[in-house]
DNA sequence: GACAGACGCGCC
DNA sequence: AAAGGGCGCGTCTGTC
């Protein structure tokens, strides 16, 4: 091991056993045999890297005993993490599937994953998988470290398991804490946006209403939630619509599109986030989301229930601080241009992401023939592949300016169109095209026109899969400095969300001040230990509220 | 009745 | 400004 920070290995046996060993010396004397993983927790010293199966599977149980761990090394998510390296995307990435290919036994597909039920706590693998020996886990641990060793930049590879792994443990520990959650403003919120529920069946009255004045514009009864029934009602009006989608009618002449926009709008929040959500979600003043760090191919996090991640802004009325307590919520400043700059190293843009002010700004102020908009669109469009449009022109713009940071994202483009893989900064690799050999059984110059097109989409995903997850990569980091930023201060803080680049802490009023500064303080170190020293900033924009609503 | 896929839309 | 990247999840529709 690199580091001096001593490891042990905690395996479940089945039988409700638990045991416990130091990796330095696993067959001596210090192994220990308990029914309570808690104990064997207190056995070793403060610090240790605990190296357990799923972090997923056994920290919420320690969390419920009152036990929290400093760090860990997840065996399941390295195992994930070095397959997508090594290019074996696909192979089952259990700590048992990891076991049998060391010892050439038959490799156990992974269980399959359960969504995730209201109320219920932890739901990743469904049966749980069979229990992997402690001397199974080690040498699986074992060969995970000659395996880091063996990537591409070893150092990268072990930061993004540690880091993640880390991140499994801010998620359990946000799973466990809830986001606080006033579920009678909700319920006013909702009667104000949706009116009242009529008793019985049928929807709210206002959401009626506005169905009323839609059938009403076309002269006969439509029902506005079926995409198909509006198709077929403008068709007879005479207007052809490709989809209902809300950019496309809301250009119509006509007197039901008004109506009809103001319809979707309520009856998402109806349907996604009204009362039957609340009634799932919201217990004893918290909602509890199932927090799966890594959940996406480029290292996003997901949620497993509720979509916490899509909390429309007006619902947000409802996340209310405790009383005497604050919500220190915290958003990075444009972090993928920011990313973009750390990992291409373009001098240029380094030079104007390391400035105390709006990146877009400062951009449409260095040379660039734009204003402000105009840069966003132009880096954006870079970032997601933009193919038409305006954004195009300013592209062009951006390229002269920033001339290393374009060619970043266009090599990854073409390594995709190429059906080569891209990684994160970190390491973190793109799955396998879907179908490889198709590119090179094609006789000679001939390109179907679906192939090119699916290469294109391939190079867009690629080149976005970079920045976005390179940004995933720094996110790691800001979360794991940040949990080790709150503790050491002992503060009763305690994270309860985070959304890509933004994150929420829950804390007595006093210590809010002290909370913002260990945020800003966690994003420029996690842009220092994930990217190097660069002159790249990664400011946040916090505030201070009682409400999420207030927040900017 | 279960399930898969399309659609649509919320968030970043 | 245009409709490009990543998701989850609800409804509806078609299929078994």
């Amino acid at each position: 091991m690199s580091d001096r920070i001593p490891r042990w290995a905690l395996a479940e046996d089945g039988d409700g056993r638990w045991h416990a060993t130091p990796l330095d010396d696993p067959t001596g004397g210090r192994r220990l045999t308990t029914t309570d993983p808690a104990e064997a927790i207190r056995a070793a010293p403060t610090g240790t890297r605990w190296v357990w199966r799923s972090t997923q599977a056994v920290y919420p149980r320690l969390l419920a005993a009152g036990t929290r761990v400093e760090r860990c090394h997840d065996i399941e998510d390295a195992e994930l993490l070095l397959l997508a390296h090594e290019g074996r995307l696909g192979e089952p990435r259990s700590a048992a599937a990891a076991w049998a290919r060391l010892t050439n036994a038959p490799v156990p597909p992974d269980p399959p994953q359960r969504a995730a039920e209201p109320g219920s706590q932890h739901s990743l693998f469904d049966p749980q998988p069979a229990p992997v020996p402690l001397d199974a886990l080690v040498a699986v641990h074992a060969d995970q470290v000659k395996r880091q060793g063996a990537t591409a930049h070893p150092d990268r590879m072990r930061l993004l398991v540690a880091s993640e792994s880390a991140a499994f443990l801010v998620a359990a520990e946000m799973n466990r804490a809830g986001l606080p959650w006033r579920a009678d403003v909700h319920r006013a919120l909702l009667t104000e946006l949706l009116g009242e529920r009529y008793a019985g069946r049928g929807q709210p009255r206002r959401l009626a209403e506005l169905a009323d004045e839609v059938s009403a514009a076309f002269g006969r009864r439509v029902r506005p939630e079926l995409a198909a029934d509006v198709i077929k009602a403008f068709a007879e009006a005479g207007i052809k619509l490709k989809s209902t989608r809300r950019w496309e009618i809301q250009e119509l002449e006509h007197p039901a599109v008004e109506p009809l926009i103001a319809f979707k709008k309520l009856y998402r929040i109806y349907t996604a986030h009204g009362w039957s959500w609340l009634a799932d979600w919201v217990h004893d003043g918290r909602f509890r989301p199932e927090f799966i760090p890594g959940g996406t191919y480029t290292g996003r996090w997901v949620t497993n229930g509720g979509g916490a991640l899509q909390i429309p802004k007006v619902i947000r009325r409802a996340v209310v601080a405790d009383p005497g307590w604050r919500l220190v919520v915290a958003d990075a400043d444009q972090m993928e241009p920011r990313v973009l700059a750390a990992i291409s190293r373009d001098p240029a843009f380094m030079e104007v992401a390391g400035r105390p002010e709006d990146l877009y700004t400062s951009i449409s102020r260095q040379g660039f023939s734009g204003d402000r908009d105009m840069a966003k669109i132009a880096v954006l469009g870079a970032v997601y592949g933009q193919t038409s449009g305006d954004g195009l022109k300013n592209l062009a713009a951006l390229r002269r300016r920033f001339p290393r940071a374009v060619a970043y994202v266009d090599d990854a483009a073409k390594a995709g169109e190429e059906g080569r893989l891209v990684r994160t900064w970190l390491g973190r690799t793109c799955p396998p095209p879907t179908d490889p050999e198709d590119a090179e059984e094609l006789p000679d110059g001939y390109v179907p026109s679906y192939a090119s097109t699916d290469a294109r989409a391939r190079g867009r995903f690629t080149r976005n899969f970079v920045v976005q997850g390179s940004a995933a990569d720094w996110a790691l980091l800001l979360l794991a400095a940040l949990r080790r930023s709150l503790a050491e201060a002992g503060m009763r803080a305690e994270l309860v969300f985070f959304q890509h680049d933004e994150v929420i802490v829950h804390c007595p009023e006093e210590e809010a001040p002290a909370v913002v500064a260990a945020i800003r303080a966690a994003g420029d170190l996690a842009g220092r230990i994930t990217f190097g020293e660069t002159p790249v900033r990664f400011p946040f924009t916090t505030a201070v509220v009682e409400c999420y609503a207030d927040a900017k």
